[in-house]
DNA sequence: TTAGGGTTAG
């Protein structure tokens, strides 16, 4: 290092200081290091003490810890230390070295605090990595009492940090204060306030204020654009976006975009979505690693994995966010089995896999229902230390859940040191697939116990339990439990309400349930209409689904699914003929898929119309008529009116379509036995026990105080089976004289 | 001392 020549003997020059202070500004600090210790070396006086403030923001940026503090005896020992200037940044030097602690020292011990002084504490108390933000709070407070005067940067600051508090209050108080100090007519102030309101969820607010602002940049607008959007109503961050369109100062830069990309995929706009595409790349924001992401997001949310996959190709910069975005549009496009294989690219490419990568992976894992898949991610996990991550661990449990290994779910629940909101609703969801509907219910009954917080996800999974376990007294409970805790008045909650009702046989219930629900969607709709189906009431399933015609709603795939069940199982064949022809023709855009043809064949099979259901599959596009349920739905259709004929041809397709099916050989095999011929019966059930085919059989469900016992034909595992059996065994022997007697009377 | 809005997941 040359000392500058310009150097006053025994003194440092005037010029030598502006050198130091210009280098700091431009970075050079390890030459402005080099210089401090030269004139130390040497043994230059120093009289004043304008250099320090340099040098220690030279050994911030320098993570030089040691050497600041060196710096810092020396200001002692020059007794610079009751300079405000060099005590401010004494100050900072240790806040931004990660020592809050020893900055608080120097606070206070400090004589003559400035305005820098305050804003250099509440900026350490509120630093990103900092814990003390409550503590900042109180310096700010306590600075306003002695007159302090906040400046833009601190300010925005606490606004940033009030986000992490959940007192709204607080929020509320500070904007009064601003509005007081005068400091609201600040764009940045203003646009740091909305995004509060914003994070609050409280959009009304966020609104006013973006409402009363004169001047908007294009922050003002992302802010606003992607709070909507962060609130789930993409359809008016679209609107905004026209609108920031039309306003002339204003242009749509990356962060805009990206909100936009997102609300396409919400409302599942493609074509503005496309629209906003080209427009980022004809203004080069497609190169921004964001914009990608969102875009592949996008992409694949619309369900255009293709695209998607196509703009993950051409990014020029990657990151984990990518890789994972990409995975997880696989995902939710159903190329579980492509995802796993881009997993190894993604390996080859040495991209370390995070914990999103693993989720991705088991969801993969879970809808290829493949259980050693499942095993060696779970094995990945532990080797990557992500044993204890709860996000982790819950899909994990929730994976072998859907493999039907509750037990092992189980296990990894109870082994969890820390289980959230999702651990718990995933258990219980896990539990009620599985059937053990006790175990769901006193899961949750614990959940409550240890004061876990529920959501409305859980209220569902509870509400699932109820419906299945189909006893009146538990579904008023969970009833009651959704309104206490202010979910029922969720559509996605009183929809499955009005299910539950539906699935204990109190049709009525639904109803009234169904008549509550604000603003009820295609979904209630459907339900209601199957619940009246479900129990018989074809003729009120129609009534409604021409109530839902007036009121203009367009029925989905489900809900056409929910009309012909209806009319197949209340013998309204004539309607549900008219009712499917009448789709197919007219406007409604209806395609039926090979579920609606599945239920006119069982509706004309019901009715003992063979021919008209052959006539169906032979009409019906080529593609179904691979669809095993087709089939079966003829086969039980001949099992009713002994068709032996149709019956060979359809059973042989059953079971060549599905060879693990139970359906087909059980159908089969009742078929042949109600025909007589105990030999081919016979041979179907050999065939099921030698090929491993799993039955699901059905159960009767019985509640004995508040346990529900569950019977299978001919099982004995009750623990009074034998009394049971002998009480069924008197029962029969009275029927029996009943019977008698009436042949009597007759 | 120095500031405001963005992507993936159960």
């Amino acid at each position: 290092m040359r000392i500058p020549a310009t150097i006053f003997p025994g003194s440092i020059s005037q010029n030598w200081k502006q050198w130091i202070k210009e280098s700091t500004l431009q970075g050079q600090w390890q030459e402005v290091l080099s210089l401090y210790y030269e004139i130390r070396r040497i043994g230059i006086p120093i009289l004043d003490p304008s250099l320090f403030p340099s040098v220690l923001k030279c050994c911030t940026n320098l993570n030089n810890f040691k050497y600041g503090t060196s710096v810092h005896s020396c200001i002692i020992k020059h007794g610079f230390e009751s300079f405000s200037s060099v005590g401010n940044s004494t100050m900072d030097f240790y806040i931004k070295s990660g020592f809050m602690n020893y900055g608080l020292t120097v606070f206070n011990l400090m004589e003559n605090k400035d305005s820098v002084t305050w804003n250099v504490v509440i900026h350490g108390c509120f630093d990103k990595k900092s814990s003390s933000k409550y503590e900042g709070l109180k310096f700010f407070k306590q600075a306003k009492a002695e007159g302090f005067k906040p400046n833009i940067s601190t300010l925005v600051l606490i606004l940033q940090a009030l986000r992490d508090f959940s007192d709204t209050n607080l929020g509320f108080c500070f904007h009064g204060f601003l509005i007081r100090s005068g400091f609201l007519d600040v764009v940045s102030v203003q646009n740091s306030l909305m995004s509060l309101y914003v994070e609050y969820g409280e959009m009304v607010c966020a609104k006013m204020l973006f409402d009363e602002m004169s001047d908007r940049d294009c922050i003002t607008w992302s802010a606003m654009i992607g709070g909507f959007v962060k609130a789930g109503d993409g359809y008016f961050s679209l609107q905004l976006f026209r609108e920031m369109f039309g306003v002339e100062e204003v242009e749509p830069d990356e962060l805009t975009v990206v909100s936009i990309f997102k609300a396409c995929s919400q409302e599942k706009d493609i074509d503005i979505g496309k629209l906003v595409h080209c427009y980022a790349v004809k203004r080069g924001f497609n190169v921004d690693v964001y914009v990608g992401n969102s875009l592949v997001d996008m992409y694949s949310k619309c369900s255009h994995a293709n695209l998607a996959f196509e703009v993950f190709k051409e990014m020029p910069e990657r990151n984990i966010v990518s890789w994972n975005s990409i995975l997880s549009g696989l995902v939710h496009n159903e190329l579980y089995a492509k995802a796993l294989t881009l997993f190894g690219s993604m390996q080859k490419e040495g991209v370390e896999a995070d914990e999103v990568t693993l989720v991705n992976l088991l969801q993969s894992c879970k809808h290829l229902v493949d259980i050693g898949k499942c095993k060696s991610i779970h094995s990945r996990v532990i080797r990557m230390g992500f044993e204890f991550n709860e996000l982790v661990v819950n899909s994990l449990i929730d994976a072998y859940a859907k493999c039907d290994l509750v037990e092992l779910g189980q296990k990894l629940f109870n082994g969890m040191e820390r289980r959230d909101m999702v651990s718990w609703s995933t258990m219980i969801t896990a539990f009620s697939n599985a059937g053990k509907t006790d175990e769901a219910l006193n899961l949750f009954r614990e959940m409550v116990l240890v004061k876990e917080k529920f959501n409305s996800v859980t209220i569902l999974s509870l509400l699932e339990v109820c419906a299945v376990s189909a006893e009146l007294k538990r579904c008023k409970w969970a009833h009651g439990l959704a309104i206490r805790s202010g979910f029922a008045s969720e559509v996605a909650v009183a929809t499955a309400l009005l299910d539950m009702y539906s699935k204990c046989g109190e049709i009525d219930l639904s109803r009234r349930v169904f008549d509550k629900t604000p603003n009820r969607n295609v979904v209630s709709w459907s339900a209601m209409i199957g619940a009246y189906g479900m129990n018989g009431r074809a003729r009120d399933a129609l009534d409604l689904f021409s109530e839902m015609e007036i009121y203009g709603l367009k029925p989905n795939a489900v809900t056409i699914l929910c009309l012909l069940s209806a009319c197949s199982h209340g013998g309204l064949v004539e309607e549900g003929k008219s009712l499917f022809n009448r789709l197919i023709s007219s406007d409604h855009g209806f395609e039926p898929n090979s579920a609606h043809y599945s239920c006119m064949v069982d509706m004309l099979g019901r009715a003992g119309i063979i021919e008209s259901a052959m006539d169906t599959i032979k009409k019906m596009p080529q593609r179904f008529k691979d669809g095993a349920s087709i089939w079966g739905a003829l086969l039980s259709a001949c099992r009713n009116s002994s068709n032996s004929k149709v019956a060979e041809g359809a059973i042989s397709k059953v079971l060549e379509l599905e060879p693990m099916g139970s359906a087909g050989y059980l159908l089969g095999s009742s078929m042949y036995a109600a025909n007589g011929l105990w030999k081919e019966a016979a041979n179907m059930r050999r065939l099921v026990k030698e090929k491993g085919v799993k039955v699901v059989s059905g159960y009767s469900l019985i509640h004995v105080d508040s346990k529900a016992c569950r019977f299978v034909a001919r099982d004995g595992y009750h623990e009074k089976a034998q009394q049971i059996y002998s009480m069924v065994e008197e029962l029969h022997g009275c029927m029996r004289m009943k019977e008698g007697r009436n042949d009597l009377f007759n």
